[in-house]
DNA sequence: GAAATCATCCGAAGCGCTTTGGGAGCGAGA
DNA sequence: TCTCGCTCCCAAAGCGCTTCGGATGATTTC
């Protein structure tokens, strides 16, 4: 069933079918129905090729998520992101593509995504701290959104992020008013933007109570949970073991509390332990009572905002970019205490 | 830059440059090199609309994902499932576009799906055990694979599925041989078919001995830690309690680990886990040594291969549906063990 | 009562590509 | 010399839609 189709059962042009479809003035109500009814009885939906190539507009968005060769993982923030701002899309009528890319030769990726013209706009997922996506998509013209912000560029660009200095700022100096003074940092690969800005918030709360950050308290991998679970044991086997443990996302967390109970001890009283959370849905750490102190802050939330925002931007293309910082909850849960004193 | 641009600057017609592209015979191998050449300085990439127009093809896949009302998440299965997919589109040139979608008017959204022609196939994600789309995707001229089945429905189609009946008939058979006696199933909904697969191999294995199954023991909700948790301590503190429990998932087998520790017992010793393994990327169950014993299957690897299936049936749409069966591998970890003498 | 206005509708071009149905040019066989 | 068969290329139609530029009556306006 196409417009042809339409247009001839009944008995009108093509012009004033598709006229009467998208809302135009210069159709007659009773058409107007008439069309409308019959298109719904006949299940017409018009082909979104076919009008993309006519209207030039794709109504759909590009989400492009690196999968390298380095750390091959699904980032399970990715799907409560992509579910946050598909609930945008939906009410505003676009589609969402996913392209998987290793980062070999990702312009040649991103140039293509765009001569291929099936995306209006394009969401950047994962940016490293000098990511050349971002120079590179300022240049193509088609407009672009960015999950998260590249510390080392200076060109500007839109970006939703959380605040993520601070927020592991304000978690340090928590567990420093609570007395502890040897705190673990078991953090993400910190080529990734958020990871590095996390541990600088790190050391400016270590900073600001003259503390050094020491090298054996800090790790930096793929946030699995076999990975908090192995740097957490490794730390507690340390002859100055740490008292409390900063953790970079919900999953490591549940390995650093695992490490923590087969070494006998309690979390919560012997080693204090907070996560970022990042709100998943599956993986809640409880409303009420969280299992973990923790910095909150909703990646589905973020992914709805920035998908708003991308749709801003499209529709307005020459307006300057657009920013918006988002600051994380410091939650209190049973896995924080007073330092334990020295025995 | 497009077609007619690029013939232009090279002084041949369209036709001659857009079969040199797409390795017809009828052009000379010179012209053709000059032609490859010329679309690669010039960054030339074919208008995907035009093309798709031109041809019929769209050359991407449909991935739906229900979000219900009743449990609104995003299934963390969805993450690696297609991670696992798009490594299949990848080499084959296509590209995956992905529609949430409430559950209201699912037929609706299909049809639409269909004539909008934007994909040439469907995946069709998490199948209720009587589940309408499938029949009604029959009915359409679209080619679909479905990851899992639907039990009440007798209607041929494609699907790949692991086989959750005698995963977990052999887990509780395993449980059943090393003394236990109350055995707890802690599974998903059961409206959704892999839970009720998964229910119904747990019943075998109990009816194998004599066994009953006990109402008591046996909870049914989304899949997420806290359930887990809640779901555990609720069965530890009954009169009998349950010297093993069966789980759905690693995330709520953390839970049931947590409530485990929670009340004072070890786990593997006291109360034996088993739980299922999606072999999720972030959340791995550890290579060597597994903490829990549990049936895997890879789920990434299922899309990979839902993928390839999907692509046969494009290129050959009248063949008779296909289906494959994967089996989980019982693996022995920690967490299980021989039932504890009565007291 | 003629001209101007308005409300409705239609024809046809064009979006960027593929593909059908030829058409030169050229060496080879009769 | 003529025809046949190749090789290499081209013009133009068509995919399904939007949209520009009219066309046709009916209705006002002066």
């Amino acid at each position: 069933m196409n417009l042809k189709m339409l247009a001839a059962h009944l008995g009108l042009s093509q012009t004033t079918v598709s006229r009467a479809l998208n809302g135009y003035p210069e159709v007659s109500e009773g058409t107007r129905r008439r069309v409308i009814e019959a298109a719904q009885l006949l299940n017409y939906a018009p082909n979104a090729r076919a009008k993309g190539l006519a209207t030039g507009r794709a109504m759909a968005i590009g989400h492009v998520i690196p999968i390298s060769t380095q750390h091959e993982m699904m980032n399970p923030v990715f799907g409560d992101f992509i579910a946050g701002a598909s609930e945008t899309y939906l009410k505003a009528g676009y589609d969402m593509t996913l392209t998987v890319t290793g980062d070999e030769d990702e312009a040649q990726n991103y140039r293509r995504l765009q001569s291929k013209g099936n995306v209006d706009g394009i969401i950047v997922h994962g940016p490293k701290m000098a990511d050349g996506r971002i120079a590179f998509l300022n240049g193509l013209r088609m407009p672009f959104v960015v999950h998260g912000r590249a510390s080392k560029l200076d060109a500007p660009y839109s970006w939703i992020d959380m605040n993520n200095t601070d927020a592991f700022r304000r978690a340090t100096s928590f567990l420093l008013d609570l007395g502890h003074r040897r705190i673990a940092l078991v953090n993400g690969l910190e080529f990734m933007d958020f990871a590095f800005r996390r541990r600088h918030g790190y050391e400016l709360a270590l900073a600001e109570r003259g503390l050094a950050p020491e090298p054996e308290l800090m790790q930096s991998e793929e946030m699995t949970e076999p990975y908090g679970y192995r740097a957490a044991g490794r730390m507690l086997a340390l002859a100055e073991p740490p008292t409390a443990i900063l953790c970079s996302s919900l999953i490591s967390a549940i390995g650093v509390r695992r490490a923590i109970h087969e070494a006998g001890l309690a979390m919560g009283r012997d080693v204090s332990v907070i996560t970022h959370d990042d709100d998943f849905s599956y993986l809640s750490n409880g409303r009420d009572l969280p299992i973990f102190t923790a910095t909150r802050s909703s990646v589905r939330e973020a992914g709805r905002l920035a998908a708003e925002m991308l749709l801003r931007r499209i529709a307005d293309p020459d307006q300057p970019p657009e920013s918006r910082l988002l600051e994380a909850q410091l939650i209190i849960g049973g896995s924080t205490g007073p330092a334990p004193r020295k025995p």
